[in-house]
DNA sequence: TAGGCCATCTGGTCCT
DNA sequence: AGGACCAGATGGCCTA
C-alpha cells in the first residue's frame, strides 16, 4: 500500500473560511456535473429512467437543480462524517505506520483484527469464560453493552459539541 | 502508464 | 414529503 501525501483533490467542502471562493468553485462544479449528467443520460435506457424519475417529481428544472445541489451538499456532509469516523478509528487502533495514513480498507481490517486480539486476551485472562463473546447473555453481557452504549453517547456528545464549535 | 485510493455526483430505495 | 443511505460511475492524484 502507499502513503497518501497531501495535495489530494482539494474539493470545496463545508470549510467556512473558503466560503466566498467556494461559491465560485461550486458554479464550476455545477457546469462539470451538468456535463456529467448529459453524458450519463446519453444512453436510451438511461434517459428513459431519468424521464421516469422526472415524471415522479414534476419540478421545474431550476427547482430540480436546486434540490440536486442541496442533496449533493448533504451527501458530502454525510461522507465527511463517515471519514471523521474512519479517522477516529485510525487513532484508536495501534499500527506501525504511524506517519502514513491507513487506507479505509486497511483501517477496517486492522480494527477487526484488533478486536479479535483483545477478545482473545480477555478470554485468556478470564479462563475462557467470557459470556459476552457468546452473545449478550450472562453477567458480563449487559455490563459491556451498557459501557458500549455509554461510549456511543459520549461520542455523540463530542460530535455535537464539535459541530457547534465549528 | 497501470492500478489503487479517494471525493464527488447521481438516481433509486428506505425510513421517519 | 423529505432526508438518509446506498451503490455505480467518473475523474483526479499518487506511486511503483
Amino acid at each position: 500500500m502507499k502513503a497518501k501525501a497531501k495535495g489530494k483533490k482539494q474539493r470545496p467542502t463545508a470549510d467556512k473560511e473558503a466560503f466566498s471562493e467556494e461559491s465560485a468553485t461550486r458554479k464550476k462544479e455545477l457546469v462539470k456535473c451538468l456535463r456529467h449528467t448529459e453524458r450519463r443520460s446519453g444512453g436510451s435506457k438511461e434517459s428513459s429512467r431519468i424521464a421516469a424519475a422526472r415524471a415522479k417529481h414534476p419540478w421545474s428544472s431550476k427547482d430540480r437543480l436546486l434540490r440536486r445541489l442541496e442533496s449533493n451538499e448533504r451527501e458530502r456532509q454525510r461522507m465527511h462524517k463517515l471519514n471523521n469516523a474512519f479517522q477516529a478509528l485510525r487513532e484508536v487502533i495501534p499500527h506501525v505506520r504511524a506517519e502514513n495514513k491507513l487506507s479505509k480498507i486497511e483501517t477496517l481490517t486492522l480494527a477487526k483484527n484488533y478486536i479479535k486480539s483483545l477478545t482473545s486476551i480477555i478470554l485468556n485472562m478470564s479462563n475462557g469464560h467470557f459470556p459476552a463473546a457468546e452473545g449478550l447473555g450472562g453477567s458480563w453481557g449487559p455490563k459491556l453493552y451498557q459501557h458500549y452504549q455509554q461510549q456511543r453517547g459520549d461520542d455523540d456528545h463530542e460530535k455535537h459539541s464539535f459541530s457547534k464549535n465549528t
